[in-house]
RNA sequence: CUCCCAGUAGCUCAGCUGGAUAGAGCAACGGACUUCUAAUCCGUAGGUCACAGGUUCGAAUCCUGUCUGGGAGGCCA
């Protein structure tokens, strides 16, 4: 049974003559006649029943039984559309994890909006939903930081040393450093080099958290748990994790290294997880970190990583699959490139020149609204072309608008009826029957949709489902408000009018709130 | 060389587990403001769903191959 594309095609229709016509050796059409002979109308909604086509069974249902939604809506209000087929399942979504040694990017940016998405429309089909950052405050990166800020900070002290070659050429920890010799003067400059720079680490670190955080606070986005690296290390549980894959024959030792057997999990050759210098990998440490998501009672673990960790997933399976745990329990949302454009030109960007867009700017520059909209407006699979003055205009360019425009027009109905008529009906005070314009007809059944939207956008992990369903939902708004007057001087009408553009602002709402979106009520 | 993603209207992209005449937005063209917000609406035009085979009642969708673009293949993360 589906809801046909073409509304000639009936309200539901369903292709099950065709699938029978092999088994029953007989024609398809043939087959939809017996079915629709022995199919009972009565207490039902259906109107009539038609085969078409080449079988196709085709139900057409009783012109009102769509307004059955509208006190649905009116009383569920904000948990309109919320479905159950999380179970209350636990799940955990983990997105950006940045190296908190700089700014957030463009790529940071999308996989803020997406795992932000993602984990509220989890949240809202039914799943208990946690959302996770993980810090990666130690291994190499971390090392290069410190020599980085101990560069920094003999510079400012008057030294004439260079940067390391590898290290951050990112201006912005020269601030940091300053901010540090303003509190702690120069007393470092006598200190060993290695207490001098783990000094030098601990207050860079808390400084650029705490502005990942605040930004991230700006773009919407909140967390759970702030999960650092070094824990693992310092719980030990890195060299649990190692024993345990040693203990179930996983772990061989080559040229002084020990390697992890990813080719017994048909992978093209193993992989590397304590280096012969002796330091665990970062892979190693990830796979302790997969261990600990698990070992803390995750029923699936979603993990939102750019394309260019994408040869990392299939690794990171086989080590879930190695320690026992369901490897198809960790999901991996891959996202295309963000390439981002002005005035029509592509917008190069690299660290290494420091030519690069950040979410702070971004944030500033279009919004919070247009940002997240234009991150989950694409499926996260597909390259995404940010183009930077779509997203600032203010016209009917911007699809974001659009959707907020509509949810603000009927705020401003709402504050008219009230003017005008005081307090608006109860949902059983109104006479749906009265509602015969096709235009009335597509808006309460797309309304009726967005439970089952937010079921496939949860299913598909799928955030751009939402983001098109508001744009449809904004549309047919717009297009029945063009159409009928909403208040009129006849007071039943403009009573069941109105509760349908409720019911539209309450769905609309709705869904601007799973993808972070606010909802104006005046524009 | 191997693997991953993509290829659909001039541009950017939807198209859920295979369904009926492939859809939006932008751009183009023509209309609608004495009317609850014109950031809106209505209409016109625009297609060899990269290409070639295959699977079947039926393919943009699934399979195979080819081509094009992007990404990955470190004792980096």
């Amino acid at each position: 049974m589906e809801v046909p594309r073409e509304k000639d095609h009936g309200d539901f229709a369903t292709g099950l003559a065709m699938l029978l016509a092999r088994p029953a050796r007989m024609a398809p059409r043939k087959i939809a006649e017996i079915i629709v002979n022995n199919f009972s109308l009565t207490g039902t909604w259906v109107e009539r029943v038609e085969i078409a086509g080449p079988g196709f069974i085709n139900f057409y249902l009783k012109p009102n039984w769509v307004y059955r939604v509208l006190p649905l809506i009116l009383d569920r209000q904000e948990d309109y559309g919320r479905v159950s087929i999380g179970c209350g399942k636990q799940v955990q979504v983990e997105f950006v994890s940045a190296n908190p040694t700089g700014l957030l990017h463009m790529g940071n940016a999308r996989g803020a909006a997406l795992g932000d998405t993602i984990a509220s429309i989890l949240d809202y089909a039914g799943y208990s939903v946690a959302r996770e950052f993980y810090i990666n405050d130690s291994g190499k990166q971390i090392e290069n930081f410190g020599l980085s800020l101990e560069a920094r900070y003999f510079q400012l002290l008057g030294r004439d040393v260079p940067l390391p070659e590898d290290g951050y050429h990112g201006e912005d920890i020269i601030d940091t450093v300053r901010g540090f010799i303003d509190q702690h003067g120069d007393a470092l400059l006598q200190s060993e080099s290695l207490e001098r720079r783990a000094a030098l680490v601990e207050y860079a670190l808390a400084e650029k958290l705490e502005a990942i955080r605040q930004v991230l606070q700006d773009f919407g986005v909140h967390y759970d748990v702030w999960f650092s690296e070094s824990t693992l290390l310092e719980s030990g549980a890195i060299q649990d994790t190692l024993n345990i894959l040693r203990e179930r024959n996983y772990i061989y030792e080559n040229d002084h290294a020990l390697w992890f057997k990813a080719s017994d999990f048909g992978m093209e050759k193993d992989e590397v997880v304590v280096r012969s210098n002796g330091l665990p990998t970062y892979f190693l440490s990830d796979i302790a970190y997969h261990r600990n998501k698990f070992l803390r009672g995750f029923d699936r673990v979603i993990d939102v990583w750019g394309a260019d960790h994408h040869g990392h997933v299939a690794r990171m399976k086989s080590a879930m699959a190695a320690l026992g745990n369901d490897p198809a329990a960790l999901e991996v949302v891959i996202m295309q490139l963000v390439r981002l454009y002005q005035g029509g030109e592509l917008v190069r960007m690299s660290k290494r020149s420091g030519q690069y867009v950040t979410l702070e700017e971004l944030v500033e520059e279009v919004g919070k609204d247009a940002a997240r909209y234009f991150f989950v407006m694409r499926s996260s699979d597909s390259h995404l072309d940010f183009d930077l003055d779509l997203a600032k205009a203010e016209t009917n360019e911007n699809p974001v608008y659009y959707i907020q425009y509509a949810h603000a027009r009927i705020c401003s109905i709402l504050r008219q009826y009230a003017e005008q008529y005081g307090e608006r009906p109860a949902p059983g005070e109104a006479d749906f029957n009265l509602l015969r314009e096709e235009s009335e007809f597509a808006l309460a059944r797309k309304l009726a949709d967005f439970p089952g939207e937010v079921a496939s956008a949860a299913r598909g992990l799928a955030p751009q489902r939402i983001a098109r369903y508001a744009h449809e939902l904004a549309g047919l708004l717009h297009s029945f408000y063009n159409s009928q007057r909403v208040i009129t001087t006849d007071r039943a009408l403009s009573d069941a009018r109105l509760l349908l553009v409720d019911a539209t602002r309450i769905t609309l709402r709705n869904a601007l709130q799973l993808l972070g979106l606010t909802a104006p009520e005046r524009m």
